[in-house]
Parts: structure tokens; sequence; C-alpha cells
DNA sequence: GATGAATGAGTATTCATTCAT
DNA sequence: CATGAATGAATACTCATTCAT
């Protein structure tokens, strides 16, 4: 960010510009999203935007940090101890798709359509370590032992399946048919309580 | 398409603009494709894309429908009577990670990200009918039935499961990772194993 | 108009605009009127022409509109209580002599040739009912009585007769001979005169 | 012209062009009218187009040639000795009308809006030279002398007065009007009678 | 700091014209 | 001669970004 705001005024300018950059991106996606109709949208002035974002580049990152901050807030909570596995993972959906309501589109959009100067989805990345780290958790967690790099595996299927199953449904929009979201959960129930078996092999 | 190209010369040209917009709409996204390079990379002047293709959109359609045409023609390969689920599974698996090999991404952009003249999205297009149909039929297969209601929603999450997991394992170059993809075929075998029994609760 | 100009320093921009383009339209028709054209004539960048007209057709109607009311303008004025037929009508032809001579040629391609999304020309819109009725008053009130149907289409012919000398006048570079604009009022003074006795007939 | 059409089949080709052309011109004005269409209209390939007609302006000033052409046959016809000032102005009026009502639009689109090679509208051009004298002819006949210089400011008066009250009345859709056309022979013919006395002054 | 007017490189699309078949 | 595929300069319009007020 070019300037760091200290005033009360210019952090909710700041806040304002990043909830208006979100609803454009999430509702019109990457090519819909102009610093002009977000500045618009927040209403303020255009060079205001440019005060604090020196470029597109840098407002569309922040708005992804933003979101996937509430995404990890919102999985550590789901997180709790002495949970049976299927009550673990329909936290874990509910949660994802508790991310997914306020934009639907949003979460696909920040992830794979928007570039970034940051290299967020480079594995080494801060979220991505922090995101897969809370599902290896959980994978090592129901065998009993510490995550191993089968783990690490199983972390990126489970991830990436709920991922893929909850943006489908949000583009037909059945996120929030309950047939769909049980059927997640022992989608991945079943594969985590087998895991244990033959993940190694 | 505006043209119907006669002589050989002009179905080459129109050929070679299909292969060199796949390759940019895979490469740049949807954001990133633009008429001008697409006959550039195709080799061709700008006024000859227009001869056959009225406008940008039409462009993406031929190269959306010549995609999902080749997904298709894939997966009907992968079907054989006689086959164990987890073969089944592992046909199918390999079957779209094939799909997804020549331009990793083509897949996503044209469904999420590019925009489009016809429905193909909608769920009585009639790619969305075979597609779902395929996986609808493979399901009620293993349970040793005709597929109902219920499979319909298992063949959703079959469907978006693998879809997830492929393409984030694109995004991450792991396509042809083979603990990845037999961790995936594990995922959606056991499901599919487990389905019979509890899928209509 | 896009935006609504609020500085003194964007109303100047508009009126320039408005100004080049006039000039471009008169002198070049409406196929030599380019947007690039103009934006380069009227000194400013070709963005700022669309910061205030949407498009092409805005333009042209936003010349339009200055260019029927200055007509509508230099008509009224022409109008006087007492006047004989002859100094009416020599008012009336020196008032649309004016209003060719900034471009001559303007008029006739913003009725003709160019387009719009406004549907001027229509018998009921604003300017023509206006314009009209000028004429219509005008016949009526030398018979000595309330415009009639008869006096409708005298007013056309009058209007209609008047507007080809001078449009083929401007063609030909006669605007300001003295000759053709003394016949030109004598063609509609002797109709006037004798319209009283034949016109409804 | 490119080639001089020696077979009967280059002529009939030439005269298919030429014909397309024509109308298109007619309905759709200059900026609708391209090589393209005409070729599609005419059935002939642009490449047979551009045989017989080396660029677009070519075929215009053909198109054109033609139809003033037809104009002048038209107007000669109307002439014959021995008529009154009403019935001469009448016919000549029919004749224009009868010249405008194939395409209403044309003749306005090839003599004002149109770009041309020939100077056709040069008061030397062969075309004008013979449309005017004519008028001036029959200006000189109903004052029973030889055409002098005032002579031929009535004739172009006479000319051009026909020529808006005709133009505008095809604009309105009014062209076979028969009390427009009344009216315009009385303004006329009004004109003509009193010209004698005053025109030289 | 805030504003919004101005900029201009970039993008989709058209159409006169050429030339290989 | 006829065909129609190919060409590319020209044109309408957008949007990230700057800077005078």
């Amino acid at each position: 960010m070019r300037k760091e705001p200290r005033q009360a005024r210019s952090r909710a300018t700041v806040e304002t510009v990043i909830q208006a950059g979100a609803r454009i991106l999430g509702n019109e996606g990457w090519a819909g999203f102009t610093t002009n109709k977000v500045a618009d949208l927040a209403g303020v002035s255009i060079g205001s935007l440019y005060q604090y974002f020196p470029d597109k580049l840098s407002l569309v990152d922040a708005i992804r940090r933003r979101h996937l901050e509430d995404c990890l807030a919102v999985m550590r909570k789901s997180k709790a101890d002495g949970l049976s596995p299927v009550q673990f993972v329909a936290n874990l959906v509910h949660a994802m798709v508790d991310a997914h309501s306020i934009y639907p589109g949003l979460h696909r959009v920040l992830l794979d359509e928007a570039p970034s100067s940051d290299d967020y989805r480079n594995p080494n990345s801060e979220f991505e370590i922090e995101y897969l780290n809370y599902y290896a958790e959980a994978v090592g967690a129901y065998r009993n032992r510490l995550p191993n790099g089968a783990d690490h595996t199983a972390a990126l299927i489970i991830s990436d399946a709920i991922d893929g199953v909850i943006h489908n449904a949000a583009r037909r929009g059945m996120l929030t048919d309950s047939t769909m979201q049980s059927e997640l959960v022992r989608l991945v129930s079943l594969y985590l309580a087998d895991a244990g078996d033959e993940a190694t092999a």
C-alpha cells in the first residue's frame, strides 16, 4: 500500500474501497473489475483510491489478503478438540460454505482469475502454508499421529475436493442445498476414515 | 460461424485460429485473450480471423465446443463393461487428467471465466446432460440398479470433486503426480462403493 | 451525455468538442466524421471526448440539438408584427441563409445524412412541430385567418423550397449571392400572396 | 472503368452490379454502401466486381452517370411545344417525382452524399450544363425570348426549389401526395409567369 | 488530503483491395 | 475470366493512471 492510513477517516476510506472492490470482483469477475467502478461504488474519487493503492494489483491483493484471512478465521473456529471425523468434516464444510456465501464467486475469482504481485499461490506462501497445515493436522489427528508426507497429499485431496464441489455448487446456485452438503461430508469422511491404512502405499 | 470455409486453405485457417485461441486462452486466461494476439499466434491477419468468426465470443464458443467434445470423447473411451469400481474410476481420472494435459487451465477458463452466448452451463445444455449422465449411469451401475435422483447428486459430487482436485493440481503443476492420482481414485472409489447404502438417506 | 461537466474546465472541453464536431461534420460529411478527428481538431484527447459523450451518436445528437436550437432562435427573431409578406419572407430567407453560413453543408448533413438516436425527423418531434408551426402561422397570417389544413401543406412547400434553394446555393458556393436571395424571396412571396385564393382547392 | 466489357456476359455482369449498387446506395446511403455487399447482392464475386470497376469511386460514378442520364431522359420527354406554363411545370414535376420513385433517396445520396472523382457538381460539368440549360430554355420560352443571365438564376431557383420540395417529400413519405404536387406546380408556375417583368431588376 | 478532468495506449471490428487458385 | 481467401490500415471505444486545482 502506498500510504499507511493513520487517521480514522483514512482507515474508513480504505475499508470502504476494499468492500466495494470485493463486491465488484465477486459479482462481475476480474474482467468487470475497474478501478473507476470501485471508486464510484465506494463513493470516493478515483484520486483518493490511488492515494491508498498505488495500482490495481495492490488493490486486488488487499482484497485477497482480507478474504483469505476471513477464510482462515472461519476455519480456525471450526476446529475443536474431541470431534468425531464426521463432525469435524461437517464443521469444515459448513465453514467453507459460509465463506462462499457473501459473494459466491469471489473466492474463485481471487484464487483463479485475478492476477497478483504476491505469489499467494506459491506452495510456500504464508496463506497456503497455514491453509494446508490446517488440513494436514486434521488428517494426522484422525490417524492418531503426527502429520507426515502422505498426509500432505491427503490434505490437498480433501481441500481441493471440497473446493471443487463447493465452487461448482455455487456456479449451479446449489450452495445451500443440504443434500449436496451432507453428501460432500460423506465423501470426505469416508476418505479420512480409511486414510490411515493405505495412504502410505 | 460467419462463413463456412469451402476451400481446404480456409479450413486450415479456421483450424489454426482455434488452436491458437485455445493456447492463449489456456495460458493467459480470458483477460489475456485478445483477437489480435490470437491472429498473430495463428500467423494469419486479423481480417482472416473475422472472416470466419463474427466476433470474439463466437471464437471462444468454437474453442469451447471443440474442447468439450474432446472431453466427452475421452470420457466415452474410458467406459467399458465389466470394470470394477476402482478400475472405472481410475480410467475416468486418467481421462480427465489427459483432457487437462494439453493446456492445463484451459478447461477452467472455458467453464468459469470466459463468457458465452450459448448457455452450455445451463443444466439442460447438450453437453451438461451428456456429461452428468455419464456420471449418473456409472453411479447407478455400481449400485446394480438404474440411476435415480440421489444418484444425480452423487454424480455431481463425484464430477465436481474430480474437477476440483485436478484443477488445483494443474494450478500447482502436479497434474502428473501419481500419488495425487491414486489418492483421488481412492477418494472417489470409497464414496462410490459406500454409496449404495446411504445415498438415499 | 455521460457526465455533466461540473468545473469550468470541463464545460469548455464539451463546448470545444461540439464546435470541432460541427466543423468536421459540415466540411467532411458523416462519412468523414470520426471521433478521433474531432478530438484532434478540438485539441483534446480521445478519452476526454468519451468522458462526456458515451458514443459517436450522442455527439452528433448534441451537435444537432445545438444547431436546430440556433436555427429556431434565428427564425424567431425574424418574426415581427406588421410586416408585409415580402418583408416577412425576406427576413426569413436571410435568417436561413445566416443559419447556413457558419458551416454551409452542416444543416443538410445533420438532417439528411447523419443517423440519430432521437427521432428529430419525426413529424411529432419538438423541433419539427415548432419549425412547421412557424411557417403555418405565417401562411395563416397573410391570409388573415387561422392556419388550417391547406396551410399546413403550404407551409411544407415554402419551407422545403427555401431549404432546397439555399442548400443547393450552398453547394454551389452561391450562398451570399444577392440575386439568388431576392429571386428566392420573390418565389415565395408570389406563392404566399396568391395562396389565399386557391390553396383550398 | 478498368475494362470495356465486350462479350454479352460481361455487359450483363456490369449491368447487374450497377443495379445492385443503386439499390444499396438508395436504401442504405453512402455509409452502408460497401463493395462486398454490392457484389453479394449482384450475385457476383468481389473479384469480378473489381474486374470491371477499378475502385469504389468508379462504381459510384457509373451509378451516378446512369441515374443522371435517366433523369435527363425523363425530363426531355416532358418538354413539348405549345404547352402552357402550368402544363409544362406539371409535366416537369411529374417527371422529377418519377425519377425519385424507384429508389427514393438515391438522387440525394448521389448528389449530396457520395464522393466522386468526376466533378459532376461543377457548374461546367456536362450534366449540370444540360440540366440547367433545360430549365433556362424553359424560362426563356415563357418570356418569349432567348435565355439570358437573369434567366440562368431563375433556372437555378426553379430547379432547386423543385429539388427541395421533392426531396423533403420523399423524406416524409409524401412523394405521391397529389396536394403536394399541385401546390408545387403552383409555386413554380406563379414564379415563371411573373418572371418576365422583374427578373432583370 | 481530496477531487475529477485529462490522457493515450490498447482492443474489437470493418472494409477496400489484391492475388493465388 | 471468375472466385473467394487473405490482408491490414482505419475506426469506435475503454480504462489504468496522472496531476492541476
